[in-house]
DNA sequence: CTTTTTGCACTGACTGGTCAGTGCAAAAGC
DNA sequence: GCTTTTGCACTGACCAGTCAGTGCAAAAAG
């Protein structure tokens, strides 16, 4: 029950180049920084409407005028943020997959490197995941399109790998595949949300081994 | 992208008794339902603190005052939803393992009915579905520990048939049932939110069709 | 039978507080 | 000397919760 450490929820910077020739202050980009990682686990513990503008600047150490400077709007702040979490787990899944072909791996091979993936995400990130399920099916609100979007470009990661599958006879041409793979997003989902808040103790390779006997099938019978 | 019917976010009424003899008031009774029906479209949309008592009255048709004489507060009556929804989840899952063993199935079968189920009751209350999964892992908030136990009695019932699976030996003995439940938990109530929000023409039937498959681990191999 | 009282359910205007967003002059980087 | 940040006072909309009062039916009183 104590609070996770700071690191757990740091949103990377994007690597905006440093673009010395131009005007690209490295500055600003820090102050936005340090934004996103103050909003993040506010708005994960409370909700967005529940977290203020003035908690948010407080705890990133920074006036509120200055949040103003930088995003046009507490909504705006949160969009960005939103669209930068989920480009982080989206480059992660693909690269998984990558990796395993070149590897020459099978197409469940790969499944379970995203997987792993997942759960390297979930266990970084655990503040936005949170706040990423917590909005994903609201109805009504303002970021709604860009959640849509942006959620549609994850889970078409999985799709693409069933999709090989399929077409190269490792799986059942019965396999529903936009269903399947929302399925299988959201096994890792909550199981690693459960993993984080109540059992929080265990390994990532423990919770790896046991979504993986779920995957492989390999629940029912010995072995 | 129609307003769904009002039959679809029902929460049925408790059945009270009419109670004529001492004061049960059935007209109070049919408040509290109202309200209930009005808070849990309007939080499933909005989330908690974005939705206004005053909302929530005008939706109900009942003046503002009147909410607060059925209920201490706006938290009150949103935790009372909450007992309330997943008294009736907990129910229907339960039953439906327990048929299942009646009707002398296997656990796998009392898997797959409980998945159903699961389907059957989102299908039913999607707009609960959607505002206890935004809720579930805030953490910071005044019904948390209301959430918690109503959590467990939900995911217990599947821990169950998990249990009595590994100890007939229908399962591998290192199935790690905490983990294995929510997972499965989470790989309907995802499918199932999906199946809602960005494919809603498609069958209950059919849903369930495909969660059985990867429930079996039909996937990889034909047939 | 008529009048009065009681208690319950409900009403809606009102209050005190909160919060997103603004404006601006002065300071601090780079 | 630009861009960026600060500090801080201010506004106006919005909202949870309150409270004096209404409507009504059934009981009590006359």
């Amino acid at each position: 029950m104590t609070a996770p450490p700071p690191s757990a929820v740091r949103i990377d910077a994007m690597e905006r180049k440093p673009d010395p020739g131009s005007g690209g202050s490295s500055r600003r980009e820090a102050t936005r920084q340090k934004l996103y990682e103050a909003a993040v686990t506010l708005i994960a513990e409370q909700g967005f409407s529940a977290t203020t503008v003035d908690e948010i600047a407080e705890r990133a150490g920074v006036a509120k005028g200055t949040v103003y400077y930088n995003f046009a709007s507490k909504s705006v702040l949160f969009e960005e943020l939103l669209r930068h979490g989920v480009g982080l787990l989206t480059a992660s899944l693909r690269q998984a997959a990558e990796r395993t072909a070149e590897e020459g791996g099978s197409r469940v091979d790969a499944l379970d490197a995203m997987v792993r993936a997942g759960l390297v995400f979930i266990d970084r990130y655990p503040a936005f995941t949170q706040l990423y399920v917590a909005e994903l099916w609201r109805t009504n609100r303002a970021w709604q399109s860009t959640l849509l979007v942006v959620r549609q470009e994850a889970v078409a990661v999985v799709e693409d790998v069933l999709r090989a599958g399929v077409a190269g006879g490792e799986f059942s041409e019965e396999l529903d595949i936009p269903l399947t793979a929302a399925a299988l997003v959201g096994m890792v989902l909550v199981a690693a949300l459960d993993w984080q808040a109540f059992q929080p103790e265990r390994s990532l390779d423990d919770v790896h081994a046991a979504l993986s006997r779920l995957l492989q099938g390999r629940v029912s019978g010995g072995r």
